[in-house]
RNA sequence: GGAGAGGUAUCGAAGUGGUCAUAACGAGGCGGUCUUGAAAACCGUUUGCCUUCACGGGCACAUGGGUUCGAAUCCCAUCCUCUCCGCCA
């Protein structure tokens, strides 16, 4: 969300940005919000006087009642009356008003760092940066639920029976890889110097909007039935939203924080032929980061959150490059973005596996975090990426480190967390 | 889920319809006096938001409604915390 009075100064700005995310059904919106932002002051303002008069009548009421004056008393009463019916008008009018101002506000989206590349959608987002050696072995890498069926690592069927498509069991050696990354990821976040937390899995209404956008919210969250919760579609949600409407002191910042959680998510929409499997589904687990920060550091964070990714996934020997969301592609909260994306040398290309964002004021300004300063306070800069999330991130580590024998080799920093086991090997 | 108590500033806490609510009183923080320094003592200072060029004005006592000329105070609903009971990892 942007700041009204930012808006109000800049809308050339603000329409620009929005050009550039090719939003353009949203232009109007600009001058819209404008014009009712103008309508709203000036109904407070003549609320405000009204209020004022009829303050300082009442004032003068309990004065006179105090000397017994009653006739006088009933007068200043009447005269407080004849205004009654035209401030109940501005009240009840304001809300509304108010109401549609934060709609469109909510609508509008962020301004873009300049950084950002130009494009319409997620094909023109333009790749930043390779690490390690994308490797096409001489034999082929099945599909990954194939490799987990191997080792009889997951149960399609059943979860179909149980939960739906969407859903899975993780079996055996499988199961106990993923949680085997999961308590990696976190030694290796709290090693980077990140606090460890596990939030709480359901959040308010008021702290989903507060983190995404309606469209997101459509789109991705659970609700519990009959009560004011949804489940989270990441931690990073209940994270952000463990400092709704706090003031926090300027030296305690950064906040710094690695958090665990299940992660559910409706997913809305069609899926293709390489979103089978565990690669797209309603449930998994994660792993993730979030920063709450001055405004001048999250630049410098977004570089440093991007990087424990990397260097998570180039210790398990996966290789990864960086992709630069461009404009059109950038959620409306966003202020830059880089995707994660891991090897897959089965689909000889690269594939999603975390994502790294740096939203600037959006989320502190409709959560209310602000810094108190040494110059007044502030809007606090808020960042989040993910460390790593299987089992869509087992894709990756399956079918990089399969062996022409179908056994699966464990990377060293992974085996303390596998017993010491070197290898899975294959049960069929 | 049942019964009871409570929610006021950074914290503790007073205030039960107006004239001590920006909010007493106590603590903490900040500045100062005193001191070689510190402690103690003393003096001063210390909420946030909206609006305005400014002066000023408005709003906020968990949240949302209601009653009233006027609500922290009375009424209704919701949320949260604590104690006890019940249930349950």
């Amino acid at each position: 969300m942007l700041d009204m009075k930012f808006l109000r100064e800049n809308p050339d700005i603000v329409k620009q940005n929005i050009k550039n995310k090719f939003q353009d059904e949203k232009l109007p919106m600009v001058d819209k919000v404008i014009e009712l932002d103008e309508k709203r002051r000036t109904m407070q303002q003549e609320a405000d006087d009204l209020r004022n008069k009829k303050n300082t009548l009442s004032k003068q009421i309990g004065a006179l009642m105090k000397e017994g004056k009653k006739e006088e008393a009933e007068k200043v009463k009447a005269e407080v009356a004849k205004d009654a019916a035209r401030l109940a008008e501005l009240e009840a009018a304001e809300g509304p008003v108010a109401d549609e101002i934060q709609k469109i506000m909510y609508t509008i989206p962020n301004i873009i760092d300049p950084s950002v590349p130009i494009g319409k959608d997620d094909s023109e987002n333009v790749e930043v940066t390779k690490y390690g050696e994308p490797v096409v072995p001489d034999f082929e890498i099945p599909y990954h639920t194939d490799i987990m069926e191997r080792f009889d690592g997951i149960d399609l069927d059943a979860a179909g029976r149980v939960a739906g498509n969407g859903f899975y069991y993780l079996m055996g050696d499988i199961a106990r890889l993923h949680s085997s990354v999961i308590s990696y990821a976190r030694d290796f976040m709290i090693d980077r110097g990140f606090t460890y937390c596990v939030p709480p899995f359901m959040i308010r209404s008021n702290v989903v909007t507060g983190v995404m956008s309606f469209a997101e919210m459509d789109a991705m969250m659970y609700k519990i039935e009959g009560e004011d919760l949804y489940l989270i579609g990441t931690s990073e949600h209940s994270m952000i939203g463990k400092f709704i409407d706090q003031i926090l002191e300027e030296d305690s910042l950064p906040r710094t924080l690695t958090s665990y959680s299940p992660c559910f998510r409706k997913e809305k929409g069609a899926h293709g032929i390489e979103e089978r499997g565990v690669y797209r589904i309603h449930q998994f687990e994660k792993q993730e980061m979030i920063v709450v920060c001055k405004p001048e550091d999250s630049p410098m964070w977004f570089d440093k959150l991007w990087q424990n990714t990397v260097d998570l996934f180039r210790s398990l020997d996966i290789p990864v490059r960086t992709l630069e969301c461009c404009s059109g592609d950038l959620a409306d909260l966003k202020v830059k973005s880089f995707d994660v994306e891991a090897w897959s040398p089965r689909q000889k290309k690269y594939f999603e596996v975390g994502s790294c964002s740096n939203l600037g004021d959006a989320q502190a300004r409709r959560l209310h975090i602000r810094v108190n300063g040494k110059d007044g306070k502030y809007f606090a800069h808020t960042l989040n990426n993910t460390v790593v999330a299987p089992p869509r991130m087992l894709i990756a580590f399956l079918e990089n480190n399969l062996c022409e024998d179908g056994s699966v080799k464990i990377p060293e920093v992974l085996r303390p967390y596998m017993g010491g086991m070197e290898r899975l090997i294959p049960k069929r």
